[in-house]
DNA sequence: GTCCATACTTACCTCTGCGTACGTACTTAC
DNA sequence: GTAAGTACGTACGCAGAGGTAAGTATGGAC
Protein backbone atom coordinates (compact mmCIF):
# COMPACT_ATOMS: atom_id res chain seq x y z
CA UNK A 1 0.00 0.00 0.00
CA UNK A 2 2.83 2.57 0.81
CA UNK A 3 5.16 3.95 -1.92
CA UNK A 4 6.84 0.97 -4.17
CA UNK A 5 10.20 -0.29 -3.19
CA UNK A 6 11.09 -1.74 -7.08
CA UNK A 7 11.31 0.11 -9.92
CA UNK A 8 10.63 -2.80 -11.37
CA UNK A 9 7.00 -2.87 -9.93
CA UNK A 10 6.39 0.44 -11.37
CA UNK A 11 6.68 -0.36 -14.59
CA UNK A 12 4.24 -3.50 -14.24
CA UNK A 13 1.74 -2.44 -12.98
CA UNK A 14 0.38 1.74 -12.23
CA UNK A 15 -0.27 3.24 -8.89
CA UNK A 16 -2.81 5.73 -8.58
CA UNK A 17 -1.13 7.05 -5.22
CA UNK A 18 2.02 7.45 -6.72
CA UNK A 19 1.99 11.20 -7.59
CA UNK A 20 4.05 10.83 -10.76
CA UNK A 21 2.61 7.47 -12.02
CA UNK A 22 1.06 8.09 -15.44
CA UNK A 23 -2.01 6.10 -14.67
CA UNK A 24 -2.84 9.57 -12.88
CA UNK A 25 -2.48 10.99 -16.26
CA UNK A 26 -4.72 8.55 -18.23
CA UNK A 27 -7.16 8.76 -14.91
CA UNK A 28 -7.46 12.49 -15.48
CA UNK A 29 -8.32 12.54 -19.06
CA UNK A 30 -10.96 9.44 -19.01
CA UNK A 31 -12.09 11.26 -15.79
CA UNK A 32 -12.19 14.40 -17.38
CA UNK A 33 -15.58 16.68 -17.94
CA UNK A 34 -15.34 15.82 -21.49
CA UNK A 35 -13.77 12.61 -21.38
CA UNK A 36 -16.24 10.91 -19.63
CA UNK A 37 -19.41 11.55 -22.05
CA UNK A 38 -16.99 11.47 -25.30
CA UNK A 39 -16.27 7.65 -23.46
CA UNK A 40 -20.00 7.17 -22.91
CA UNK A 41 -21.16 8.79 -26.36
CA UNK A 42 -18.99 6.34 -28.31
CA UNK A 43 -20.24 3.32 -26.61
CA UNK A 44 -22.93 3.44 -28.82
CA UNK A 45 -20.61 3.39 -31.61
CA UNK A 46 -19.21 5.31 -33.84
CA UNK A 47 -19.30 9.06 -34.04
CA UNK A 48 -18.70 11.94 -36.38
CA UNK A 49 -16.85 15.24 -34.87
CA UNK A 50 -20.37 17.47 -35.21
CA UNK A 51 -22.45 14.47 -33.50
CA UNK A 52 -20.43 14.22 -30.57
CA UNK A 53 -20.56 17.95 -29.81
CA UNK A 54 -23.96 17.67 -30.31
CA UNK A 55 -24.40 14.32 -27.84
CA UNK A 56 -21.97 16.06 -25.60
CA UNK A 57 -24.48 19.00 -24.95
CA UNK A 58 -22.54 21.92 -23.68
CA UNK A 59 -18.68 21.19 -24.81
CA UNK A 60 -16.92 23.59 -26.93
CA UNK A 61 -15.19 22.66 -30.26
CA UNK A 62 -11.70 23.85 -28.66
CA UNK A 63 -12.52 21.32 -25.94
CA UNK A 64 -14.31 18.42 -28.12
CA UNK A 65 -11.29 18.70 -30.26
CA UNK A 66 -8.37 18.62 -27.00
CA UNK A 67 -10.43 15.51 -25.69
CA UNK A 68 -10.01 14.02 -28.24
CA UNK A 69 -6.59 14.22 -29.11
CA UNK A 70 -5.12 13.11 -25.29
CA UNK A 71 -7.87 9.59 -25.44
CA UNK A 72 -6.31 9.12 -28.86
CA UNK A 73 -3.63 9.52 -27.73
CA UNK A 74 -3.95 7.25 -24.59
CA UNK A 75 -4.76 4.75 -27.13
CA UNK A 76 -8.62 4.45 -26.51
CA UNK A 77 -9.95 5.89 -29.53
CA UNK A 78 -9.43 6.24 -33.05
CA UNK A 79 -9.47 8.56 -35.60
CA UNK A 80 -10.70 7.90 -39.32
CA UNK A 81 -10.23 10.71 -41.54
CA UNK A 82 -11.69 10.65 -45.03
CA UNK A 83 -10.23 13.57 -47.54
CA UNK A 84 -13.14 14.81 -48.99
CA UNK A 85 -14.54 17.88 -50.05
CA UNK A 86 -16.87 18.48 -46.71
CA UNK A 87 -14.12 17.14 -44.20
CA UNK A 88 -15.57 13.84 -42.84
CA UNK A 89 -13.77 12.18 -39.53
CA UNK A 90 -15.35 9.29 -37.48
CA UNK A 91 -14.45 8.43 -34.12
CA UNK A 92 -14.31 5.12 -32.32
CA UNK A 93 -13.70 3.49 -29.39
CA UNK A 94 -10.27 1.01 -29.37
CA UNK A 95 -10.94 -2.34 -27.80
CA UNK A 96 -9.47 -0.57 -24.23
CA UNK A 97 -11.69 1.99 -24.56
CA UNK A 98 -14.68 -0.23 -24.70
CA UNK A 99 -13.45 -1.31 -21.46
CA UNK A 100 -12.15 2.01 -20.26
CA UNK A 101 -16.19 3.55 -20.89
CA UNK A 102 -17.85 0.69 -19.67
CA UNK A 103 -16.53 1.45 -16.22
CA UNK A 104 -17.13 5.17 -16.90
CA UNK A 105 -20.64 4.65 -18.07
CA UNK A 106 -21.18 2.07 -15.42
CA UNK A 107 -20.26 5.16 -12.37
CA UNK A 108 -22.37 7.65 -14.08
CA UNK A 109 -24.86 5.73 -14.40
CA UNK A 110 -24.72 4.96 -10.77
CA UNK A 111 -24.94 8.63 -10.29
CA UNK A 112 -27.62 9.09 -12.21
CA UNK A 113 -29.71 6.52 -10.48
CA UNK A 114 -29.09 7.67 -6.93
CA UNK A 115 -28.91 11.25 -8.05
CA UNK A 116 -32.68 12.30 -6.61
CA UNK A 117 -31.41 9.77 -3.09
CA UNK A 118 -28.68 11.48 -2.84
CA UNK A 119 -29.92 15.24 -2.80
CA UNK A 120 -32.05 13.98 -0.11
CA UNK A 121 -29.73 12.72 1.69
CA UNK A 122 -26.92 15.88 1.19
CA UNK A 123 -29.59 18.29 2.41
CA UNK A 124 -31.94 17.87 4.82
CA UNK B 1 -48.41 20.86 -26.62
CA UNK B 2 -47.09 20.72 -23.09
CA UNK B 3 -46.53 18.02 -20.33
CA UNK B 4 -45.19 19.28 -17.29
CA UNK B 5 -46.45 16.12 -15.64
CA UNK B 6 -44.07 14.37 -17.47
CA UNK B 7 -40.99 16.67 -16.61
CA UNK B 8 -41.53 15.21 -12.81
CA UNK B 9 -40.46 11.97 -14.08
CA UNK B 10 -37.59 13.81 -15.92
CA UNK B 11 -36.53 14.98 -12.38
CA UNK B 12 -36.16 11.18 -11.14
CA UNK B 13 -33.05 10.55 -13.09
CA UNK B 14 -29.73 12.00 -13.85
CA UNK B 15 -28.87 12.97 -17.08
CA UNK B 16 -24.81 13.96 -17.75
CA UNK B 17 -25.41 14.53 -20.91
CA UNK B 18 -27.51 17.62 -19.80
CA UNK B 19 -25.16 20.57 -18.79
CA UNK B 20 -27.90 22.14 -16.46
CA UNK B 21 -27.98 18.28 -14.48
CA UNK B 22 -26.94 18.42 -10.65
CA UNK B 23 -25.32 14.58 -11.80
CA UNK B 24 -22.20 16.29 -13.46
CA UNK B 25 -21.64 17.80 -9.79
CA UNK B 26 -21.36 14.70 -8.15
CA UNK B 27 -19.39 13.25 -11.20
CA UNK B 28 -17.35 16.47 -10.84
CA UNK B 29 -16.23 15.62 -7.45
CA UNK B 30 -16.27 12.04 -7.72
CA UNK B 31 -13.90 11.92 -10.70
CA UNK B 32 -11.30 15.17 -9.62
CA UNK B 33 -8.21 13.83 -8.37
CA UNK B 34 -8.48 13.67 -5.12
CA UNK B 35 -11.80 12.67 -5.01
CA UNK B 36 -11.07 9.56 -6.42
CA UNK B 37 -8.41 8.87 -4.12
CA UNK B 38 -10.01 9.49 -1.19
CA UNK B 39 -12.75 7.69 -2.12
CA UNK B 40 -10.37 4.76 -2.66
CA UNK B 41 -8.33 5.10 0.49
CA UNK B 42 -11.43 5.28 2.39
CA UNK B 43 -12.59 1.82 1.42
CA UNK B 44 -10.67 0.42 3.75
CA UNK B 45 -11.70 1.53 6.21
CA UNK B 46 -12.04 4.84 8.62
CA UNK B 47 -9.32 7.30 7.89
CA UNK B 48 -7.98 9.98 10.01
CA UNK B 49 -7.19 13.51 8.22
CA UNK B 50 -3.56 13.20 8.24
CA UNK B 51 -3.68 9.05 7.32
CA UNK B 52 -5.73 10.21 4.18
CA UNK B 53 -3.03 12.85 3.69
CA UNK B 54 -0.22 10.29 3.89
CA UNK B 55 -1.88 8.15 2.20
CA UNK B 56 -2.99 10.59 -1.02
CA UNK B 57 0.48 10.87 -1.43
CA UNK B 58 0.96 14.56 -2.90
CA UNK B 59 -1.98 16.31 -1.93
CA UNK B 60 -2.19 19.36 -0.17
CA UNK B 61 -3.94 19.84 3.36
CA UNK B 62 -6.03 23.01 1.70
CA UNK B 63 -7.17 20.41 -1.20
CA UNK B 64 -7.57 17.42 1.17
CA UNK B 65 -9.68 19.43 3.27
CA UNK B 66 -11.88 20.98 0.38
CA UNK B 67 -12.31 17.30 -1.42
CA UNK B 68 -13.64 15.98 1.72
CA UNK B 69 -16.01 18.44 2.16
CA UNK B 70 -17.40 18.11 -1.12
CA UNK B 71 -18.17 14.59 -0.86
CA UNK B 72 -19.72 14.69 2.62
CA UNK B 73 -21.56 17.63 0.92
CA UNK B 74 -22.74 15.10 -1.44
CA UNK B 75 -23.59 12.60 1.46
CA UNK B 76 -20.89 10.51 0.09
CA UNK B 77 -18.66 9.77 3.55
CA UNK B 78 -19.40 11.28 7.36
CA UNK B 79 -17.13 13.27 9.23
CA UNK B 80 -16.95 12.79 12.54
CA UNK B 81 -14.95 15.15 15.37
CA UNK B 82 -13.94 14.53 18.36
CA UNK B 83 -13.58 17.43 20.41
CA UNK B 84 -10.08 16.38 22.48
CA UNK B 85 -6.86 18.35 22.73
CA UNK B 86 -4.93 16.98 19.89
CA UNK B 87 -8.28 17.37 17.23
CA UNK B 88 -9.41 14.26 16.21
CA UNK B 89 -11.06 13.81 12.75
CA UNK B 90 -12.55 10.90 11.61
CA UNK B 91 -14.03 10.03 8.03
CA UNK B 92 -15.53 7.33 6.76
CA UNK B 93 -17.76 6.21 3.55
CA UNK B 94 -21.46 6.09 3.71
CA UNK B 95 -23.20 3.53 1.76
CA UNK B 96 -23.53 5.42 -1.25
CA UNK B 97 -20.15 6.18 -0.61
CA UNK B 98 -19.40 2.83 -0.76
CA UNK B 99 -20.99 1.97 -4.01
CA UNK B 100 -19.74 5.19 -5.85
CA UNK B 101 -15.97 4.37 -4.54
CA UNK B 102 -16.59 0.49 -5.80
CA UNK B 103 -17.06 1.70 -9.16
CA UNK B 104 -14.21 4.41 -9.23
CA UNK B 105 -12.08 1.46 -7.90
CA UNK B 106 -12.86 -0.57 -10.39
CA UNK B 107 -11.96 2.48 -13.25
CA UNK B 108 -8.38 2.81 -11.32
CA UNK B 109 -7.53 -1.00 -11.08
CA UNK B 110 -8.59 -1.13 -14.76
CA UNK B 111 -6.08 2.00 -15.73
CA UNK B 112 -3.43 0.45 -13.75
CA UNK B 113 -3.62 -2.98 -15.13
CA UNK B 114 -3.75 -1.83 -18.26
CA UNK B 115 -1.69 0.90 -18.19
CA UNK B 116 1.65 -0.95 -19.99
CA UNK B 117 -0.34 -2.57 -22.63
CA UNK B 118 -2.01 1.61 -23.01
CA UNK B 119 1.90 2.96 -23.37
CA UNK B 120 2.82 0.41 -25.53
CA UNK B 121 0.03 0.76 -27.95
CA UNK B 122 -0.15 4.75 -27.47
CA UNK B 123 3.69 5.32 -29.08
CA UNK B 124 4.65 4.14 -32.05
C1' DG C 1 -22.87 36.46 -54.42
C1' DT C 2 -24.04 35.10 -49.67
C1' DC C 3 -24.89 31.70 -46.24
C1' DC C 4 -24.20 27.32 -44.23
C1' DA C 5 -22.05 22.96 -42.83
C1' DT C 6 -17.68 20.26 -41.84
C1' DA C 7 -13.52 19.67 -38.76
C1' DC C 8 -10.66 21.70 -36.99
C1' DT C 9 -6.75 25.65 -35.33
C1' DT C 10 -5.35 29.79 -33.14
C1' DA C 11 -5.64 33.94 -30.44
C1' DC C 12 -7.61 35.99 -26.46
C1' DC C 13 -9.61 36.19 -22.10
C1' DT C 14 -11.74 34.48 -17.78
C1' DC C 15 -12.24 31.29 -14.06
C1' DT C 16 -10.81 27.93 -10.89
C1' DG C 17 -7.86 24.00 -9.46
C1' DC C 18 -4.25 23.69 -6.72
C1' DG C 19 0.23 24.41 -4.26
C1' DT C 20 2.73 27.38 -0.86
C1' DA C 21 3.02 29.71 3.20
C1' DC C 22 1.30 31.09 7.39
C1' DG C 23 -1.92 31.27 11.44
C1' DT C 24 -4.66 28.80 15.26
C1' DA C 25 -5.09 26.31 19.90
C1' DC C 26 -3.29 22.96 22.57
C1' DT C 27 -0.16 19.29 24.23
C1' DT C 28 3.93 16.38 24.42
C1' DA C 29 8.77 15.93 23.95
C1' DC C 30 13.48 17.66 23.96
C1' DG D 1 12.11 27.86 24.73
C1' DT D 2 11.49 25.52 20.60
C1' DA D 3 9.86 22.01 17.66
C1' DA D 4 6.40 18.87 16.23
C1' DG D 5 1.83 16.84 15.49
C1' DT D 6 -3.39 17.65 14.71
C1' DA D 7 -7.15 19.59 11.57
C1' DC D 8 -8.10 22.80 9.53
C1' DG D 9 -8.90 28.40 7.49
C1' DT D 10 -7.13 32.10 4.81
C1' DA D 11 -4.44 34.91 1.50
C1' DC D 12 -1.57 34.80 -2.60
C1' DG D 13 -0.38 33.45 -7.08
C1' DC D 14 0.49 30.56 -11.07
C1' DA D 15 -0.88 27.38 -14.56
C1' DG D 16 -4.17 25.01 -16.82
C1' DA D 17 -9.22 24.34 -17.88
C1' DG D 18 -12.44 26.10 -20.78
C1' DG D 19 -15.47 29.55 -23.39
C1' DT D 20 -15.85 32.91 -27.52
C1' DA D 21 -14.74 34.54 -31.87
C1' DA D 22 -12.46 34.30 -35.99
C1' DG D 23 -9.94 31.98 -39.83
C1' DT D 24 -9.30 27.85 -43.48
C1' DA D 25 -10.87 25.22 -47.67
C1' DT D 26 -14.69 23.62 -50.34
C1' DG D 27 -18.96 22.50 -52.25
C1' DG D 28 -24.10 22.89 -52.23
C1' DA D 29 -28.39 25.56 -51.33
C1' DC D 30 -30.71 29.88 -52.24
Amino acid sequence: MDAPSRLADRMQRGDVFAPRCPSREVLKHVTSTWGVLVLIALRGGTLRFSELRRKAAGVSERMLAQTLQQLEGDGLLVRRSYPVVPPHVEYSLTEFGQEAAQHVEALADWIEERLPELAKAAEP
